[in-house]
DNA sequence: GGAAGGACTACAAACGTTTGCAAGAGAACT
DNA sequence: AGTTCTCTTGCAAACGTTTGTAGTCCTTCC
């Protein structure tokens, strides 16, 4: 029913090769001929069949985008921003998400793989050996976590986690507990690391607390480990986890920031939002899903892009961190 | 690079057809070759093209799902619902992002339409003709809308608003707000009728403000108007501008809910994680991206199914909403 | 005035599938 | 033993494009 490139053929007298040129390479065709058959084309409604145009072409003009939890708010704004930026260079976006799954993030990389030009796979759960495998049936680039090479794009969390660890080292506590988030996490580790030294730089205590689910609820559950640790501030793996871990304090009868200060990371839309508003490392999301296209859409050209691209972070100081109790 | 049929049906030694028939339609292939052929599949790591496979179909196996803006609380939950249901009955998901504009939103329409089977309409901006116009181009559900002649998927606001109202009546309050929402939205209509018959039904004064930005900003900017408005309690168009309002109270000097209730519509996530806790409507989001997808898929077989599927919305009680001051 | 080149267009093969049709082999019926 | 039916498979056309090759007609040059 839709009209296809032979129908403008026809209407407009000309060869369904001619039609095509007209659009993939006007050059070719005669200002005149052009005109005429962009004239039919409007006329009858035509769109380029991209699934056809695929076929021989081998380019689709798609790229996919896989998330572990499209509801965590660290990801609307990073999808949000590699999808417009994806469009602008006219490119269409499958979004996935995972529910934190290996097996899934695998499974939809393949179904995927056929369907478009490359993948954008955000802080994945699978194995690097995995994702090396995969990388061989579709090209990959890989965001919050360096994959040995493949093309990745990563936050500078060490960087903010030690401007965090400073911060609270200014305020004048002498014991942090760092609220861990999950095991297989490379910005964990990441973060975990450059706390631990910027601490004993600053003659701080570190207490570790974790592994932890990174949602509200983990946060939540150690509100009471928290508070019997000896600390006086706290850096939380992400946002949520600094969000839950506030609400389980009150519930503790430890107020914020007056009995403990509380740093999280991301600086999701969600930490302007609660009272107190959260001090916390701003994380460059949407930069990062735009740099992440650009590197997938590069990757075509020259055969394989390894770039490691880091984004720097900096420390966001609102209501959540202050002065230590003087007791 | 990439097995195709024919490698596998070399490599079986049988013809492309047989293998395409033990993937499409197994029943008509000898289980022995089948079993040939699957196992040569296997180990070529051979997947159908799915666009090949569409270009004779006509069925891509694919959806596009178009929100307004994937950053604002409301959607999450309802793409990762719809995009879940979609993948469990094998179809993908594109995601796109208007950023409230009308025009994009019928070019990604048009730009989808050759790429999927259906596409699912979230609050759209669009006029109802243009909508109707695009429905001939591709089969579309729209959500949060009814458009006469399509399929869509609403939730009962007017329910919600109708017991919000209510319960601040019962709570004493005699002169309420009405924050409203975007010109455009049908929502913002049916919240702003239902409340006013309610209101006159409980003997209520409802004074109404807006339109308004649906954002948190929208709320922010109208504390003060609401501040002076001699009301006691508002009913806001979403929990973003609730949100937003509070906020705004707070600067101006007006306690929530000692001196102001607030109650906001949609139960995002948010709404948990605000001091305090938002009373709130609580509308469907999941279900409605399950509903839409159903209906989409449906919509295939039989030729135009134009039902509208209205679902319940309840109101649920936090912190936001008390006794008006006693003076 | 013939050759050489340029501008434009048509032809046809290809991309990876699906599917209607036909053919062959047995099995089951009459 | 002939007919019909079922099961299984192969053949080839089609889906809507792109693109290499070749052809036509003009210009331009020597």
């Amino acid at each position: 029913m839709p009209a296809t490139i032979r129908d403008v053929a026809k209407v407009s007298g000309v060869h369904v090769s001619t039609v095509s040129r007209t659009f993939s390479a006007p050059h070719l065709v005669n200002p005149a001929t052009r005109a005429r058959v962009l004239d039919c084309a409007e006329q009858l409604g035509y769109r380029p069949n991209r699934a056809a145009r695929a076929l021989i072409t081998g380019r689709t003009h798609n790229i996919g985008l896989i998330v572990a939890d499209i509801a965590n708010p660290f990801f609307p704004p990073l999808i949000k921003a590699a999808e417009s930026h994806a469009r602008g260079r006219d490119y269409h976006v499958f979004v996935a998400d995972t529910n934190e799954d290996a097996g899934v993030e695998e499974e939809l990389v393949l179904a995927l793989a056929k369907q478009v030009d490359g993948v954008l796979l955000c802080s994945p759960r699978m194995s690097n050996t995995q994702i090396e495998r995969l990388s061989r049936d579709v090209p990959l680039v890989v965001v919050n976590r360096p994959v040995p090479g493949l093309p990745a794009v990563v936050m500078d969390v060490a960087q903010g986690a030690r401007l965090a660890v400073e911060h609270l080292g200014e305020l004048g506590h002498t014991h942090i507990a760092l609220l861990g988030g999950p095991r297989g996490s490379w910005t964990n580790r990441e973060i975990r690391r450059s706390a631990t030294i910027a601490a004993r730089a600053g003659g701080i205590e570190l207490t570790i607390i974790g592994p932890n689910p990174p949602t509200e609820e983990g946060g939540w559950a150690q509100a009471e480990t928290v508070a019997r640790s000896g600390a006086t501030a706290v850096l939380a793996y992400n946002d949520l986890m600094a969000v839950g871990l506030i609400e389980g304090l009150e519930k503790v009868g430890v107020s914020v920031p007056a009995q403990m200060s509380i740093v999280g990371i991301d600086d999701t839309a969600l930490s302007r939002r609660t009272r107190p508003m959260l001090t916390t490392v701003a994380t460059p999301t949407a930069a990062a899903g735009r740099a992440a296209v650009d590197m997938l859409l590069a990757h075509g050209d020259d055969r394989r892009t390894t770039a490691l691209i880091t984004l720097a972070t900096e420390l966001v100081v609102r209501d959540s961190s202050g002065r230590p109790p003087s007791q």
